[in-house]
Formats: structure tokens, C-alpha cells, sequence
DNA sequence: GCCTCTATTGACATTTTTGTCAGTACAACT
DNA sequence: AGTTGTACTGACAAAAATGTCAATAGAGGC
């Protein structure tokens, strides 16, 4: 009987360091959707990665390091999210208005915009207002002949409203005993309200 | 030279439970407003209320008992502003769709409602449910003469267009160049073309 | 004045959460 | 094949947060 190599005790997954961020990530990411900021524990969030908490630790730091990565990554993509759907139909304001309300009212964004708030790092969101400004040089000003102050405040309300629905909407339909898509729906009126109105006034 | 009695270790100030208790939900009010659900710590919040951890314990059981009763407080503080308000004036429906507004617009109380959404006990609205019922039946139904569902959804969309402002209008305009007060003033102008246009409308 | 009740405290104990480290295993390169 | 680099793990250590308990000290009643 020749001695054999002793198996490894367990076998691994070896990821790309990036493949492994992403995935620790991706994980505490659905941990805060679901159960919020504070559900974002070092051994929580190593579990539903599917690694050792060590490992969490291996690739950002501190808990913290994820933390701010992960506000990073949900910004940015979030960004993506608003710059592609405006630029894939080349939409009216209207429609760009819409893009834009979709992107914010997601729950993963509302809910990320919350905790910025909360923790105070509101102003992380400077990607965001690049966003703005991108969409503001490039669309509504064209598209709506209003000045550039006024562009900017409709963005800001549309943002606003958007986030505020996907927070606060589902809870607050079912509260007062509302369809769910109501508040959405309201919100969409609005905006197309003040659109309309000041497309005629000015 | 007589013995004199021991003189106290330190000098206590001695609370009525009620007070005790008021001390402290204040003092993890001001916490939670200032810097986020999660600076609810046992010992901060001792410290806060200038007392001792075990005496916080000893008042609410655990640092859950604290959070809990910190959400019915303000909650109940809530709704207690906005039915004093809707009472004073009896305000036509534009000057009680105002007080609503302020309501919730206030730090605390859009602070409150995003740590409930985010925390999953955005069931605990529900005494913000009683107050949006006594408003519309004592209230926006009458003035405006439409029916209840769109009553309902008049104060929702307030609601969120209110927590919506006081949560993230403070950030969002001081990151896009835009006066602290100009998210405040474009949801109300919503709010009224919105009124307007449905009392002519039905 | 003395007694009783309990809000309050300090010190300790437990649990939770975070962080460290030496060693192991997978992959790439020679 | 051997070597190298490092993602990964298990076990341990440290820190932070929560909770327990016996003793103390205000305040009111006797």
C-alpha cells in the first residue's frame, strides 16, 4: 500500500480578486435590501457570500471597507442604470423623466439613498449629481427650453418623489389599505402635471 | 470631634419613572436625529441622558425596549403634532394639506419613518394611519368634495412628497447648487397644482 | 427620627462583533 | 515536476456592546 497524498481537508473556491469582491458585495448588498444598514454584520454578510468571515476582512479591510464600497458600487451602478435608459431611446423629456424616476424609485436605490442619509454620508451621492448634470446638459434643457436653474429643480423634485415612493410607498399603500402601484402612479401624474404646465408657461 | 455620617459616594438626581424614562427617549431622539439609527448604543445613550447604562436597562428592559418605545414616542409625537395643527386653524383644505406637510417634513419625523422602512417595522405606522383616517374624515373629504379613495391618495402622495423633502431635500440641493429651502417650495407648488386642478377637475 | 421603596450606581459577566495570524490549497508560471 | 503568489480557512484574540446583580442613596410615609 503506497501512501497517498492527503486529500485537502475542504475544497475551495478560488475567485479573481474582483470576482471575490463582487460576490461579498453582491451578498451585503441583498442583506440591506431585505433587512436594512444594520443587518450588514462581518459574519452575516461572510454567510450569505458563502466564505469565512476572515475572508470578508481579506478583501476590504474592515466591515467598514465593505461598507463604503458597497455605497461606491450601488452609486455607480445606479448611475449606469440612469445614463443607459436614457441614452437607449432617445426619449423625449417625458420618457427621460420616467428613466430617471425608474432608476431612483428601485428599491435597491431608495433604500441606499436612506442610509446615506442616515449615516450621514450624504455626500457620497456626488456621483449622483454628475448624473444630474449630465442628463441636465443633454436633455431637459434641450428638450424643454426652460432655463438651466429650473432644469435643475425638476430633477431634484423627480429624484425626491422617486425615492420617496420606493420607500415609503409599498408601506404606506398597504397601510391605508391603497393598491401598490398607486403611489407610483400618482407620482408619475404629478410630474407629467408640472411638465405639461410648465411647458406651457414658460 | 463627633463622627459624622459618611457623606454619599456621589450625589444622585432621582427621577419619577415617567421622567426617567422621558430623559432618556430624549436624549436617544436627539442621537437618532443627529447621527442615525445606529448611534442607538446602550452607553452613548446612557451618556446622553448624563446616567448609566444599567439604569437604562433597568427602565426599558434592553436596548430593543429603547427602540421601540423611542418609535411609539415619536410616532405618537407625530401624530399629536399633526392633529393640534389640523385643530387650531380650521384651515381649508390647502392650509391642512400645509400642517400635514410640515409635519412630516420635520427631521425627526422623516428620519423616523426611513429607520422603520429600513429596519422592516414599517408596520408600527399604523397609528399614522388612524391620523391620516381622522384627517380625511373630518377634513379633505369635505373640502374638496371628491371621494374617499382619492382623499386617501392626496394625503399619501403628501406624505411621501413631505418625508421625501425633509429626508433627502437638505442634501440633494446643497449637492446640485440649489437654495435649502427650493425642495420645500416645489413640492408645495405640486402639492397646490395638484389641488387646484382637481377641484376643477371633479 | 426611622422605615420602606425603588431609582440609581459600580463592578462584573456574557454575548456579539470585529480583527489577527499562521498555515493550507488552488492556480499560474517556469 | 517544483516554485511562487495569494485567496482562503480555522482557531484564536481583542474590542465593543449588552446584560446582571448586589449595594447605595434619594424621597415619601410612618
Amino acid at each position: 500500500m503506497s501512501i497517498e497524498a492527503p486529500a485537502p481537508k475542504t475544497t475551495r473556491v478560488r475567485r479573481t480578486p474582483e470576482a471575490a469582491r463582487e460576490n461579498i458585495l453582491a451578498a451585503a448588498e441583498a442583506l440591506l435590501v431585505s433587512q436594512g444598514p444594520q443587518a450588514i454584520k462581518l459574519a452575516d454578510v461572510a454567510k450569505a457570500a458563502g466564505v469565512v468571515h476572515a475572508n470578508v476582512i481579506h478583501h476590504f479591510g474592515s466591515i467598514a471597507g465593505v461598507e463604503t464600497a458597497l455605497m461606491e458600487r450601488m452609486i455607480r451602478q445606479l448611475a449606469e442604470k440612469v445614463l443607459t435608459a436614457l441614452d437607449r431611446d432617445d426619449a423625449v423629456l417625458g420618457v427621460g423623466a420616467q428613466a430617471l424616476f425608474d432608476a431612483f424609485e428601485a428599491k435597491g436605490a431608495a433604500r441606499l439613498a436612506a442610509w446615506l442619509e442616515l449615516t450621514g454620508e450624504g455626500a457620497r451621492m456626488t456621483l449622483v449629481r454628475e448624473v444630474v448634470e449630465a442628463i441636465i446638459d443633454t436633455r431637459v434643457a434641450r428638450d424643454t427650453g426652460v432655463d438651466r436653474e429650473a432644469a435643475v429643480d425638476f430633477v431634484m423634485l423627480n429624484i425626491i418623489l422617486a425615492v420617496g415612493v420606493g420607500l415609503f410607498g409599498p408601506t404606506l399603500s398597504a397601510l391605508l389599505g391603497r393598491p401598490s402601484e398607486r403611489p407610483r402612479e400618482l407620482a408619475l401624474e404629478l410630474i407629467e402635471g408640472r411638465l405639461s404646465a410648465s411647458q406651457q408657461g414658460g
